[in-house]
DNA sequence: ATAATTCAGACTAAATTGGTAGGAATTGAT
DNA sequence: ATCAATTCCTACCAATTTAGTCTGAATTAT
């Protein structure tokens, strides 16, 4: 049930971004001292998050990351997935398992969809505002 | 995110053992059949759930397994815990970080709780009727 | 006795995770 | 034009975890 330390420490990662006065960038060198993330496995993480969009980035002299979307539009579901590939409990819920008499299969895609609901239900803004119910 | 075998294994497990007849017990091997996993794997599996006290055993020629309390006391989580051990998201809710400053500590605290107390809400006869809602 | 069973622990192979390393491409500043 | 700071890409490797097997002992109804 553990997520990996790329979903842990995305999730640090992009609170960090977040949390910049708007218009400033945020470089990796600065990022892995924030985190204490090492700058190698840190670009690692920033490539899967921009490639799913949540972050952009500028390269160059002075490049780096910046929220590709107001914080309001980020939900945590969104963060993790992007990081940790679908969030299935169980082969039911990857497709990989096509047996239909399988006694798993009903509870574990109900209880699949319950986690997504609560992770998609909270958002990046949420968790800077402290705003959990 | 996704459980291991173990507990998916022996969600499937309990639930065969909880759909026999009164009285009956369920051998290994005939679980085995049942089940299409292979009978050291089972019994290790069993192994904890009996540690666990959610089934009990009898040993010798006419032996086997049988839950040990009503499957209307038995729920989803207990289950899955006494298999994969705390269904914890981060370190934060493992104890085996410190960082009282971690922007994740709260959110990941906050998200355990509300995946447990729904794990929890739900019985093994739930799964058996199919009754989730 | 014996056959069917649970039980315990050591062992191993495969898969996944958690990184590192090196260098190419881009860009602002001098 | 050059340089320094940066992102970006991909291959590689080590450590850990998972998933399971194997062997044999203990137990018990027949």
């Amino acid at each position: 049930m553990k997520l990996s330390t790329k979903g842990r420490y995305g999730l640090k990662a992009i609170y960090f971004i977040a949390m910049q006065a708007d218009g400033e960038t945020m470089s990796v060198s600065n990022l892995s001292k924030l985190t204490q993330i090492s700058q190698s496995y840190l670009e690692k993480i920033l490539s899967l998050l921009r490639k799913a969009k949540l972050v952009a980035s500028s390269r160059g002299a002075t490049g780096g990351y910046v929220l590709a979307k107001p914080a309001t539009e980020i939900s945590i579901g969104e963060i993790l997935r992007a990081l940790e590939g679908k969030l299935y409990l169980a082969d039911c819920n990857s497709g990989a398992c096509s047996n239909e008499n399988c006694p798993n299969k009903t509870i574990f895609n109900f209880l699949y969809n319950k986690i997504n609901l609560m992770f998609d239900s909270f958002t990046l803004n949420d968790m800077i505002r402290g705003k959990y119910e």
